[in-house]
DNA sequence: ATAAACAGGACATAATTAGTCTTTTAGAGG
DNA sequence: CCTCTAAAAGACTAATTATGTCCTGTTTAT
């Protein structure tokens, strides 16, 4: 339960990469995937999700790649699983979909409003700048 | 991310069903698969996994069928969802499976670990009994 | 014996994950 | 304006996991 999928594993190397390089460095796909070891095709998948909302900005033809889309220390872990996982919720029931009108009362679902609130709070405190200090 | 599988929901709607019944109420199978809106099959194989370790037991024959193993109050969330969705673990890297091993240190990882702790600190807390309290 | 009920394994199907491939669009430089 | 570079976008494929079903056995009460 509750795993992350290799695609936000990916997105959190890739994103992590580039915030641990020096600010405003742009920097090629090729180079990202190879240096996270990940599928540069996925990669680019992932990376095009992420520059639609903001967390990277990406410049085509020469010169171009990939440029973190503001400080790391304002990017937070919680941004970048979402923006690959989708949000985080650990039960349809918690969604509101209506799924819980089973029973009036489904006294599991506070529980799991509890978990999702818990988690996502601990991985919005968790910034880039954090996840990229002193790497090799 | 972190979705409870259509298996887990059922597990807990199924056993919550048990222990909303009387003490010592051996139900069948049939029924709480009627009661609960589950495939009786698949409820069938999710017993199982509950009957092995004790969460309930089981009788067969004639009047045979599931009674809860425990007092519901004995009974968490945790168990109930870790017996059929395997531990509870938000990246492999938490297994110390050696996945994490690609950069010395991950800086990641103990964020997970957090993530872990605190997710199953919340289910422990839950019990059986609270859960089939006041239902119709 | 035999009928009731769970146990266990093999199987089937659908959905999701994890990628790949091809074509298009945008920008830089000659 | 031509071409080369690099990301964007969409269609496609393969592998894995989720969600069941089915059939055969085993236990137990009557």
């Amino acid at each position: 339960m509750m795993e992350l999928t290799r695609k936000g594993e990916y997105a959190i190397r890739g994103i992590v990469y580039l915030a641990a390089q020096p600010a405003e460095q742009v920097c090629l796909l090729s180079d990202i995937a190879t240096a996270v070891d990940v599928p540069q095709t996925f990669l680019a998948k992932i990376f095009q999700q992420f520059s639609k909302i903001g967390l990277v900005r990406s410049y085509r033809g020469t010169g171009g790649g990939f440029v973190l889309g503001r400080a790391p220390e304002r990017i937070t872990l919680l941004e970048v699983v979402e923006a690959v996982e989708g949000p985080i919720v650990p039960n349809r029931c918690v969604t509101g979909e209506g799924e819980c009108s089973r029973t009036s009362t489904c006294n599991a679902h506070p529980v799991w409003v509890n978990v999702q609130e818990q988690v996502r709070d601990i991985l919005a405190k968790v910034t880039l700048k954090e996840l990229a200090g002193n790497q090799d």
